[in-house]
DNA sequence: AAGTAGTTCAGGAAATTTGGTTGAACTGGT
DNA sequence: ACCAGTTCAACCAAATTTCCTGAACTACTT
């Protein structure tokens, strides 16, 4: 049966693991109330903990030198978000990740993880597979930053993450695409720039 | 001759520092812009600096369970604000602090104060002036809370601090005063409700 | 030299959010 | 039954954000 936890179910899915093992493992989180606009990881700041989004939608990004900002990550429901660099390794975070709405996780702190992998191997193959998704789903987007142009990488977008598209502002997508917006929205109303 | 310092002009203004002194402490801060809508402090965060305003308005304040939200300060040009709480223990920050408007602020970070300290007894002093202060005024909204009404706090504090109620927005001032923003809005158009 | 892919800058329209007001019904204490 | 104050919902104006568009520009190809 389907329980209505969602932690304990997303290990589900990814893990055989018992009931037990997964109240225990859900009980390393905490919920939390996140407004729009708040950050949840800030440059300099040690990031403490991995979240898991319940309800709403997040943005991680960097700032670099002259102000240009870029979108590093979205995040909506049973999607994960943090700064990896700065959790895994525990040391500064470079990017911002922000509430893009009023919305709800589920954190985990970086002890509790190191304690339940340390408890139970089932933990540890769960964050394993999670790793090695995100490397996957990064490697994906690599190459499409490099063989595909503007125009494709929106369209392949659109067509894996529809529901992304609808929730996101289209200056956070177009960063995250690697484009201005401005261009992102001549592609969308297809009118492309020409002297009449 | 008053110098165009801020800090150290504020510094001499409670003890009795040579120019060097003044000019060593002033030389501890960075002065950093905050745009408006900008947190300066955050919950979870650990608070490094400690903030005079030099152009521009904050606001102090907690969200609770349920989303009500509390302002504990504010603070416009020549007030410092922080939360005191999580940077004098140093951990993690119950508070946010948001600018009302854009904003200058002059930030030294919890070593270099520290360092102040240990080097010169007059900077020592300094900060406990500055703490005294606060728990003195601190202790006086206490009792303005515990012994007048809505309407009562609200013209006490038009009357202390004109400069504020015309900066910030009258929700923060509600909360301020521990009122609702609509029965704020009734005192301030004198028309309470009646039955006619 | 001309086309392609994309950027920058600036103005403006449209959409959303914010801040404030008001009426009406309600609560807790006296 | 009254007083001080809250809650809820609707509403409005103003401010801000987001998006769109034209025009001029850059850098690379061809």
């Amino acid at each position: 049966m389907p329980e209505d936890n969602p932690i304990a179910n997303y290990l589900k899915r990814h893990v055989p693991v018992s009931d037990e093992e997964a109240a225990q493992f859900s009980a390393a989180f905490r919920e939390v109330k996140i407004r729009k606009r708040q950050f949840i990881v800030q440059p300099e700041f040690i990031v403490k903990n991995r979240n898991y989004v319940l309800k709403g939608a997040f943005r991680a990004y960097v700032v670099d030198d002259k102000g240009q900002d870029s979108t590093i990550a979205f995040a909506i429901e049973d999607w994960w978000i943090t700064d990896y660099n700065s959790y895994i390794l525990q040391k500064p975070a470079t990017m911002f990740v922000v509430a893009l709405e009023d919305s709800i996780i589920l954190e985990i702190s970086h002890e509790k993880e190191q304690a339940l992998k340390k408890a139970n191997h089932l933990y540890e193959t769960f964050f394993r597979i999670r790793a090695e998704r995100t490397a996957a789903f990064m490697q994906q987007r690599i190459i499409s930053n490099l063989t595909q142009n503007a125009e494709e990488r929106y369209y392949q977008f659109i067509e894996k993450y529809p529901q992304i598209v609808q929730r996101v502002p289209q200056y956070a997508l177009a960063s995250y695409l690697g484009m201005t917006t401005e261009f992102l929205s001549r592609i969308r109303n297809k009118r492309m720039t020409k002297n009449s």
